[in-house]
DNA sequence: TTATATTTGTGATATAGATCACATTTTTGC
DNA sequence: GCAAAAATGTGATCTATATCACAAATATAA
């Protein structure tokens, strides 16, 4: 279900929007569309043409890539955030999916409008580039991350996040499966499934079906450090 | 020994600096410094403050992070290329080192202009974003890869690169050391130097020294393919 | 040119984690 | 609420690649 919204009161625009004039975000508004998805859906299918940018208004996306061999979650977004950015300008094609984890709310931009307005603001455009940027350093350090890491450390890390970036809690449901872990760390379903056990074991989580609560931060760290 | 150049006559400035008027590129010049270095030389220094942005105009350089673990090798980027765009607006500190792997000349370019300009000139600042996106596209299938492939199968891929992309030629000086390789594909040394010679022994590649010969082009993309 | 440092080659051994193969549990759709 | 599908737990086995330990070859600097 798409319907047209109005940027101007929206409370959750972007920094980048908020730098808009009257008239810009009118326009934006009017090439603005706001869609809701469920768990499970695609927002963007890697393979195909982008002719919008995306911004994630509500909810929680996967970005994943089909790589040589099996499927890679790139990351996790939350909201509020752009999700197609890089992949709108750097190249028509998608370079990757998005699918929702937690039911999303999502605008998509008219490409030709968002680029009418990076040239006519130039403190759009900034706040755009600096969002670009500030992406491009994290994928430095994730990748760096998963590729020296031992699953055990990658593991901790993904914890860690989901209890003190997204969920901001020491308890939360897993919004992910243990095979997507796996696609988020490089391993495979079988060695998270066991390391989760054996964190469970060293009293270092507590697990009771999807609901996980931290109860040594600590340790954690450790292990994502030596790990 | 820096010294100031007229960027106007430069034939080798980036298509973003071409879109500039005569007063901007004016303005450039007077706040851009060129720098020669030679091999090992560091350009950016990890951990330390941005306060340019570096264009390097001739010459090869990598691009690396000390890991968690041992030293990577996020990227070659051969000129001209900008170098530290991210960095310079995702974060005050680099996140990456780039150290020279053939002589190179690099442009710093004051961030105060540098942001002028952006702001100055639409045309300027969306090239830059498109460069800015490409790269970061860029690095997520590289990091696809690097998780995924195995030992052969990147070597494979850095010896198509070297042949195809750097130096467009069947045969090269390879400018990196069989640990650098590795810090390149996140291998050993040893496993490195062990791919090498089965390369060799197939009739894949031809060695003498540093200088490589492709011979059968057809395998190494076979490998790059299924290792 | 000589000595010193760096880079490379190669065997032996160790290991993290993949893969396979099932049993069991949980979730989902009707 | 039930059947089918999806997700999880766990043992046994296999393998790519790291690591260690040298020897040999190149490159570098004095």
């Amino acid at each position: 279900m798409a319907m047209k919204t109005s940027c101007q009161l929206c409370a959750l625009k972007s920094k980048a929007a908020s730098r808009l004039n009257d008239k810009e975000i009118k326009k934006l508004s009017f090439n603005c569309a706001l869609v809701w998805f469920k768990k499970g859906d695609t927002v963007i299918k890697q393979g195909t043409f982008s002719t919008n940018v995306a911004y994630l208004r509500n909810g929680l996306v996967k970005l994943h890539i089909a790589g040589p061999h099996h499927e890679q979650i790139v990351r996790i977004v939350r909201a509020p955030n752009y999700l197609g950015l890089p992949i709108s300008f750097g190249d028509k094609i998608n370079h990757y999916s998005v699918t929702v984890i937690e039911k999303a709310e999502v605008c998509f931009i008219d490409i030709k409008t968002f680029r009418y307005l990076l040239h006519a603001n130039p403190d759009f455009s900034y706040e755009i580039m600096m969002d670009i940027c500030r992406t491009e350093l994290e994928v430095y350090n994730r990748c760096a991350n998963r590729t020296q890491k031992q699953v055990r450390g990658k593991l901790a890390d993904v914890l860690l996040e989901m209890s003190e970036t997204i969920y901001k809690s020491d308890t939360f449901r897993m919004p992910l499966t243990q095979e997507e872990i796996g696609n988020l760390v490089d391993s495979s379903r079988e060695s998270i499934s066991r390391i989760i056990t054996e964190f469970e074991k060293d009293g270092i989580i507590g697990i009771s079906g999807r609901k996980i609560e931290i109860k040594n931060k600590k340790s954690l760290l450790l292990i994502s450090e030596n790990g």
